[in-house]
Parts: C-alpha cells; structure tokens; sequence
RNA sequence: GCGCUCGUGGUGUAAUGGGAGCACGUUAGCCUGUCCAGCUAAAAGGUGCGGGUUCGAGUCCCGCCGGGUCCA
C-alpha cells in the first residue's frame, strides 16, 4: 500500500486524519502550499519545514519543460533534487492544459500544446503523464485530467467529465503496469520510498448531477484517494461551495478527500468543515508577492500608504517569525523599495497563517467543536 | 562676453505646424490544481515667461529668464 489514511476524529462533517506517506506522516485537514517548478517562490525548504509543513505542491506540466522530468530523474527523483524529505503532491498538468487554453489543442488522444517558455509544442496524454510523475516521483500523483472551463453548457460538461473518466481509467492503467519500475538511476532507495499513490479526480462542470455520475464512475475505477477538480475557475464562491457540498457526499468516507486550487482563509476553514481533508492554493504565496497578507483581523494590503508610519506587528495575533520580529512600517517600506525581503517574509507569514488555521481547525475537530476558527474573520475591520 | 543648444505631469522623455503621449514614481483595486517580483485603474502637465507669424504654435520668429556647452 502506498498511502493509508486514518480518521481520527469526526466533528459534524469534519474528519480529523492522518495521511501515512513513504515520506512522513500528514496530519488532516491540511494545507499544502504550491510548489510548482520545485520551489514555494520566496521560501527555502527549511523554513518550509520550521513552518510545519508536511507536503507540498509541484506541477508536471512545469517541472516536465523545465528543467525536464530526464534530468529529475537522473538527479534522484524530486524529493532529492529540491532536498525536501517530506511528502510531495505533483499535479498532472491537466490544469495547465486549461489555463493555457491559447495555445492547446486537445483531442481523445491527448494535449498538443506549445511551451510558453519558448513556444516548442509538445504532447501530453494520460500515459505520458503517468510517465512523467513516475519519474518525478511523488508521493501523490495525480490523474490526467481536462478542467472543463466556466462557463460550459451542458453538453459540453458531460464531454468533457466522459473524456475525464475515459483519461483517468487510462491513467490508471499506465500507473498500474509501471509503478514498480525502478525510475532513479544510480540512486539506491526502498520499495517503500518509491512508491506512490494516483488520485482520481472528479469533473462535471457545475452540475450537481453530473458531479454524482463523475465520481460514481471515478470510485468505480478505484483510487486511493478522490480529487475535486475544476472548480474556482471563475463560478461564484456560492456556487463552488454548492458543489463542493454535493459532490462530498458521493466520495467515500474513509478516503483522502482532496479539493483542489482553493482557496481563502475563509474557504478553507469552510471546506474542512464539510469534509474535505486536502486542499491547496497558489493564493497565499501569490498574494503575499503581491502585497496582500492574511490576518486574524482580516485581510491587509501592506503596500497601502497608511502603513507606512505604523509601527506595530503585521499581526498581533500571529506567532510567527514575521509578525514575532517586524512592523507593518518596515515590511511596508520593503514591499515599496521593491526588496526581494518583502516576498519572503510576506510569504513566510501568509503561509504560517494558512497552516495556522488547519491546525485549529483540526483542534477543534479533535476536540469536537463545531466552531473551527476563532482566528478567521471575514472582513477587516473598519 | 560671443556662438550653439536645451527648457513638456514628481522624475526621465515623445509629439511632418493640426487630438500633449510613454516610462518610472504616487494612489487605489485585483489575485483561488502559479505563463505571476503579475494584472487593472486613477490622480498628476496645457508645454520657463512675454510678444509675434498662422485658420491653427510644444513645434516657426523676436525678446527675456534659467540650465548645459564651445570659443575667448
């Protein structure tokens, strides 16, 4: 086996878990910050590690054209080529094919698409996809997926959740036949590190009813943990949510449940209450590069001239190094002056507070209240 | 002192005699399986000053003021 997932506790529809992977032990809900070409932008692995952080993003498409699935192979697979020893996710690149929309043109067969690095064209199917997260590595790999875009009518949801299914089974068999296949050339390691877990992913657009039919037939092909895929791709919050509700429903209870791409603080906290107990974000790293950072008083645009004279915490309430040591003026005065200070510690904060709120929400799981958050708060104040 | 040259938003600059634009900066907003130190928007000049030519002048002419520079 190469994962197992235990419930630990269960709080209305929240579930506290525990995630067994060949590198380490997750605890749910979690939040796994987005890693995608082997780096959280801004931020080493050791601090990623001081943070609490047990597993992290990467992204096929991107670590696939640079710096090329063959040579993180050779260098020992991704967790020796970034030197993170704890777990990894990759995600299949399926996403990419739809945010990249311009240049892709898919048929039943795969993604022909152009590299937006250098616009050479390049082929990605289920199987190659597989071959590229063998080689990656991961502990979680992910199925090739299409990310039916917002809006879709409704024949053009139920093509596009058919062709997912049609990829994930093909996904899945390409995993099953060469999962053992030893992938990393020179360096020595177990079975046990080597081995890896392929998540399915659910689709069907916003319709409830093909949502049901997707992950039915998803269960049907039988991973060992469920995705819900294509969803914050430009729906209304209420509506995502409205999914996300139903479609739990139809996943089953004692597998890894894993909502993809979402979301704020106020998301997640409402996520893992519904029973979701994977979710990832690329918004607190991108965010905190922009200049906004999440706090227990709601949100703060620190490049806004009214801080450049304060002189307390970016958060009182945050233990974190950021908060424990600087002010709002200083951190201010770095995101103007352009310091590469400002991305770094901004991120370090947003991703501390991300982290923050999962393991409050699991306390209050473990200790089963129905509260999650006394440190998430939907506005600022005034 | 003679000659030449240049004076345009905060800064740097653009505009065959015909709607004063761009960049940076400033201010605000956005960011949800990262093409992201990204994107959007707003405020900000009536062109050093005064006259003239012209239907029309940042642009041509004259004078003044200020900067640069050559010569002596």
């Amino acid at each position: 086996m190469s994962i197992e997932f235990h419930i630990e506790a269960k709080s209305g529809a929240a579930r506290a878990g525990r995630l067994i992977t060949p590198h380490g032990e997750i605890e749910t809900p979690v939040f796994m910050p987005v890693g995608t070409l082997a780096s959280v932008k801004g931020v080493s692995q050791d601090i990623l590690e001081e943070l609490g952080v047990r597993i992290l993003l990467g992204n096929t498409y991107h670590l696939y054209l640079r710096p090329g699935v063959e040579q993180v192979r050779k260098l020992g697979g991704l967790h020796r080529f970034m030197a993170w020893p704890r777990a990894i996710l990759t995600d299949s690149g399926g996403f990419q094919v739809f945010s990249l929309n311009e240049l892709r043109k898919v048929t039943e067969e795969g993604v022909t698409f152009r590299s937006h690095l250098d616009g050479s064209s390049h082929f990605l199917s289920p199987e190659n996809a597989m071959q590229a997260q063998i080689g990656l590595g991961a502990d979680i790999i992910m199925a090739f997926d299409e990310c039916t875009e917002y809006p879709a009518d409704s024949a053009r949801m139920r093509a596009s959740m058919e062709m997912t299914l049609r990829w994930a089974e093909r996904s899945k068999k390409y995993f099953e036949e060469h999962k053992n296949e030893v992938p990393w050339n020179g360096f020595h390691v177990g079975a046990a590190e080597r081995s890896q877990a392929l998540f399915g992913i659910v689709q069907g657009g916003m319709d409830l009813q093909l949502r049901k039919e997707s992950a039915e037939r998803t269960i049907g092909i039988s991973f060992p943990g469920y995705a819900i895929g294509g969803l914050s791709v430009g729906e209304p919050r209420p509506l995502t949510r409205e999914v996300v509700e139903s479609t739990i429903e139809h996943l089953p209870a004692d597998k890894p449940r894993y909502l993809m791409g979402v979301g704020t603080p106020e998301e997640i906290v409402a996520y893992a209450k519904l029973g979701i107990d994977m979710m990832d974000c690329v918004l607190p790293t991108r965010a905190a590069r922009h200049g906004l950072l999440f706090t227990s008083d709601g949100k703060i645009s620190i490049k806004q001239a009214r801080y450049a004279g304060d002189d307390s915490a970016l958060d009182p309430n945050c233990g974190c190094r950021v908060c424990q040591r600087y002010s709002r003026a200083y951190l201010r005065h770095l995101y103007a002056a352009n310091e590469v200070l400002a991305q770094v510690l901004n991120t370090i904060h947003n991703l501390s507070f991300y982290l923050d709120t999962m393991r409050t929400v699991r306390h209050s799981i473990l200790l089963g209240k129905e509260t999650g958050s006394s440190c998430v708060q939907s506005e600022p104040k005034p």
